[in-house]
RNA sequence: CGCGGGGUGGAGCAGUCUGGUAGCUCGUCAGGCUCAUAACCUGAAGGUCGUAGGUUCAAAUCCUACCCCCGCAACCA
């Protein structure tokens, strides 16, 4: 069997500038990602923008500049993202690009040729300041005039020329896919939200607009252009040379192992998405899951609440390492999650600094002073010695399958333990009182805690690349050849070699309170 | 009857699908240790699991009704 594995981030409208639910997304496929890697997987991580649409166009107007240009400069701001975030990613894909445009073409294509794309009239109740359609119900009249129930603003009833796709034909079969591949939606509780939703009945979709023109045309009637979902999930496609299907890399990661993304888009992903592949003849994704919502202090975050958290600001402020960790260790991974400074703070000290942090600044520095610097070889280890050891070992199995299974939570509670048992173990087989008495004993001692750390760092690696990677480092083991075989593998460290040195891994912050 | 999420020791959460001694982290209190970032280790206190009924030998978990909070009005993950 091939050890391939593709995922992905949703791609992100950058109209707006980065924030936590972008962050989130992807530092949460980014750990999936790297953890796949220690598992020996070629692994391909896509993430990347979706560019088109009225939105975009207008403001570009608005800067006087053409869409692609100005699309170009918003861009970016994800593409650096990427960078602060310390992604992982293989690839960046626009939906402005040109494979992207031949892949979307070719999707097209393929639906007009399966009979699933017809051209009809789109209509309804159009709120030209709300860019929106509303339905019959949910609009009310007000001293004569039709205005939108949750808005207030004024509708008119308008009509467009529109392609639809007959997703109202592909109910049954989604019943039926659903049926079929049990873990296709996860967690199971969205996945019962959207097979009552498919089970109600689905009305096609408007898949085209002649009302703006910044979209990819549709083939042979370039008056319209491809609306959203249909040029926007088509990108995963595309990052693979899609129209080629004998491409190498369509071959290798076709279909992709899993989409994070978040609840609010579920629906397309789990319902349109597979819809649209079926319909073209193409096999849908192996997994889709929506996790939850970053909120802050319970409350979803807002401008006029003023409980805005910039990904970007926390990390200049505490680090990336910081943040990642929180978000995953504070965040129910599918459940909504609130987040807050004070309790960022708190995991930073005790989690990181305290517990982590520590442990490897204590064991180093005991190697400084006692050991000439050089991590001892181990000689006759102790029952507790390899008690210590053969736990973390056990597990591994059962914690690759928490990754698998996306239960990040759990994984890292694990993780914390042994990195707990590790300090205990330190204190209580005391090195310091055998400094004169049991040298052996000692040196057994710091080797075992050094294997711990190593094990625990290659753990958390995927979490936090950039401090488990400086642990590494320290102890001379080179972070490109890690991988979970080397956890418990007592030949990695070269006993020769003086340790590095490790500045304070994770500084303590300052709590207001 | 709009839709959805949630109510578990002082705080934040897990456990609920597949009933069976109520669990984790933080905080608090007491003790220990000194290798370490005033860190680490041990022990203790603290919960009738929103309310009321029901099913069951057994309910945080299943059923019914009700109460309360929070999103759906965006910086769209």
């Amino acid at each position: 069997m091939d050890k391939n594995f593709y995922i992905t981030t949703p791609i992100y409208y950058p109209s707006g500038k980065p924030h936590m639910g972008h962050a989130y997304s992807s530092i949460v496929a980014d750990i999936f990602a790297r953890f796949k890697r220690l598992e020996g997987y070629n692994v391909l991580f896509l993430t990347g923008t979706d560019e088109h649409g009225l939105k975009i166009q207008r403001e570009a107007e608005k800067n006087k500049k053409k869409p692609k240009i100005f699309c170009d400069e918003l861009s970016e701001n994800f593409r650096d993202l990427t960078k602060i975030l310390n992604l992982s990613n293989d690839d960046f894909i626009r939906t402005t690009e040109q494979r992207h445009y031949d892949s979307v073409k070719e999707i097209w294509s393929r639906l007009v040729e399966s009979g699933d794309i017809y051209l009809d009239k789109y209509s309804g109740w159009y709120s030209v300041s709300d860019e929106a359609y509303y339905d019959e119900d949910e609009i009310e009249e007000i001293n004569g005039k039709k205005v939108a129930k949750t808005s207030g603003s004024a509708v008119d009833w308008v009509e467009e020329d529109s392609f639809f796709f007959k997703l109202s034909a592909w109910s049954t079969k989604l019943l039926k896919f659903y049926d079929e591949n049990e873990d296709f939606i996860l967690p199971n509780s969205r996945k019962k939200e959207v097979i009552n939703f498919v089970k109600k009945g689905l009305n096609d979709l408007s898949v085209s607009r002649t009302s703006f023109t910044w979209g990819i045309p549709v083939p042979k009637n370039s008056k319209h252009v491809i609306y959203v979902w249909l040029d926007a999930l088509t990108n995963y496609l595309s990052a693979l040379n899609f129209p080629n299907t004998e491409d190498t890399k369509y071959k290798k990661f076709w279909p992709a192992d899993v989409h994070i993304i978040g609840k609010d888009i579920l629906r397309f992903h789990a319902i349109y998405w597979p819809a649209f592949l079926l319909a073209a003849k193409l096999q849908p994704p192996k997994r889709v899951f929506g996790h939850g919502w970053i909120l802050s202090d319970d409350k979803k975050m807002s401008k006029s609440l003023g409980n805005i958290l910039d990904p970007i600001e926390i990390i200049k402020t505490y680090g990336v390492d910081q943040l990642r960790y929180y978000l995953i260790k504070e965040v129910s991974l599918g459940n909504d999650g609130s987040i807050s400074m004070e309790n960022l703070k708190n995991c930073i000290n005790n989690d990181l600094a305290n517990n982590y942090g520590n442990l490897c600044q204590r064991v180093f520095s005991f190697i400084k002073k006692n050991c000439s610097n050089k991590i001892p070889k181990p000689t006759n280890l102790s029952e507790a010695d390899n008690k210590l050891l053969n736990q973390l070992k056990k597990n591994v199995p059962n914690l690759i399958a928490l990754v698998n299974n996306q239960n990040l939570n759990e994984f890292i509670k694990e993780i914390v333990n042994y990195s707990f048992d590790a300090n205990k173990y330190f204190n209580d087989s005391e090195p310091w009182s055998l400094k004169k008495k049991d040298t052996k004993r000692m040196e057994n001692i710091l080797f075992t805690a050094c294997e711990q750390i190593k094990n625990i760092s290659i753990l958390l690696h995927s979490i936090i690349p950039l401090s488990t990677g400086k642990v590494l480092e320290t102890m001379n083991i080179k972070i490109e050849k890690i991988s979970l075989d080397h956890i418990n593998n007592l030949k990695c460290f070269n006993h020769s070699k003086e340790l590095k040195n490790l500045d304070i891994l994770f500084n303590k912050v300052e709590n207001d309170n």
